[in-house]
DNA sequence: CGATTCCGTAAGAATTAACTTACGGTAAGT
DNA sequence: ACTTACCGTAAGTTAATTCTTACGGAATCG
């Protein structure tokens, strides 16, 4: 969750979306070093947001599903519990008498 | 979405789902400063997140419904994305013939 | 083999972010 | 009117992130 905190690693999950891709081409799409990418693969790979394999030559990264997955429960319980609090905002909002 | 980067900033919020408080309860809570809480509060003004509304003395921060509302919007396409990307590894991750 | 490509890691510089203390301004209480 | 409580903002310090450059190891190609 905190691996989500940088834009750039943000738009690197959000590239991978569309497939596995090596670190290479990632890159490319960047306006910053190979390795400066690298790192923020390994940020994003302690997070279980990714998962690398090497393939020949190049090491291919790509979204890890348990990693999203489990994000994506978090954020769930965060909605059912921001619905119940707004509901109650709204409740509030009903001036008793005044 | 950037101002969900900070762990501090990400206690706030799950603190104002259970309802508005003012600044001095929230800063009770924490192992920092008053004024420190005022700054995370800003930056979560300025990311819709919360508003705020002074009442006598004091001011009420409570989450913002469509800053929330927004944020699950992203997650909405992300997760949907996720979920076609997962789909085409499962396919590819079937061997075409070797 | 030697040269080249692809990549991870380390070290250091530079930028950014997070906190504390200090101050001022408004509201309530006496 | 004076004092106290509540809060935002500014300035400065400290700590943490994010980069770049430099290097070395493994795979591919000639």
């Amino acid at each position: 969750m905190d691996a989500l905190g940088d834009p750039t690693r943000r738009a690197i999950v959000e590239r991978l979306l569309e497939g596995p891709l090596p670190v290479g081409e990632l890159a490319k799409q960047f306006p910053m070093s190979r390795p400066a990418i690298s790192q923020h693969l390994r940020i994003l790979k302690r997070a279980d947001l990714v998962i690398d394999r090497p393939e020949g030559n190049r090491r291919y990264y790509a979204l890890n599903p348990a990693g999203v997955e489990s994000l994506r429960a978090y954020f769930d319980r965060f909605w059912t519990h921001a619905l119940q609090a707004f509901a109650r905002a709204v409740d509030a909002a009903r001036p008793p008498s005044a």
